[in-house]
DNA sequence: GCTCCAGATCGACCATGATCAATCTACGTA
DNA sequence: TACGTAGATTGATCATGGTCGATCTGGAGC
């Protein structure tokens, strides 16, 4: 055990070491990163709970059907939509008048693993 | 199939059906509010790099060697570290002087196994 | 007692973000 | 062409949240 030098302020007593050094690498850094912008779009209940509906009904739902699920206008939810689909969480399709979101393949894989290290 | 009665509002063109009805219970509901409040707790990058350093250093660190790892200073550290006690994530110790964080076994368990399932 | 230090809390400031009313854009239909 | 509808966008409002300087708390040492 090597006895650091220590300047007077970080002087600790005897037997009372603070703790070991601790570094942290730029390459976590940037992944953590990558891994809170995605827990960033999951951060809010609707966004979550708009997830939740969409790979419960695996394929495509529709927005008029997204829409009445939550007690906030369409306008709020296409909102909410706009923000997964940055994220990479979902994508959606054109059909008609109608748009259909769902969740992207793999979107969720990333985080879940990172958490679970 | 049954032929659902619509309003004229709702008319669809014959063969251009909308998608299937989207019911969501109340259970799912509460489960995903209680993921988004892990969520949120995980959506700063700061806060996402604290639980990994904490994790990475299996044990405890303390406070004072967490602070200069990011450019903001001690109260916002302390502040983040709050966010993450209060949503169950982290806890801490103190012992002498120093304030020592943790990762609360288990604690990103269920996020985790939400998201992958 | 007093002083020094680690860390938490407070108060204020400013940026971000959730929400809505209104409007706009496509598309489908008559 | 004109009209109605699904959904996106705009602009404004208001709440939330990250940050900092200053202060407070409590333990350690003199």
């Amino acid at each position: 055990m090597v006895d650091l030098e220590l300047t007077p302020k970080q002087k600790r007593g005897p037997g009372e070491p603070c703790c070991e050094p601790v570094a942290y690498p730029e390459v976590a850094r940037q992944e953590a990163e990558r891994m809170a912008a995605v827990a960033k779009a999951l951060a809010d209940p609707i966004r979550l709970q708009l997830v939740d509906v969409l790979r419960q009904h695996a394929g495509e739902v529709c927005v008029c059907e997204l829409t009445p699920l939550f007690d906030v206008g369409q306008p709020t939810v296409s909102h909410h939509l706009k923000v997964l689909r940055q994220a990479g969480v979902v994508d959606s399709v054109r059909r008609g008048l109608w748009a259909y979101y769902f969740v992207r393949p793999g979107a969720l894989e990333d985080l879940s693993r990172w958490l679970s290290r």
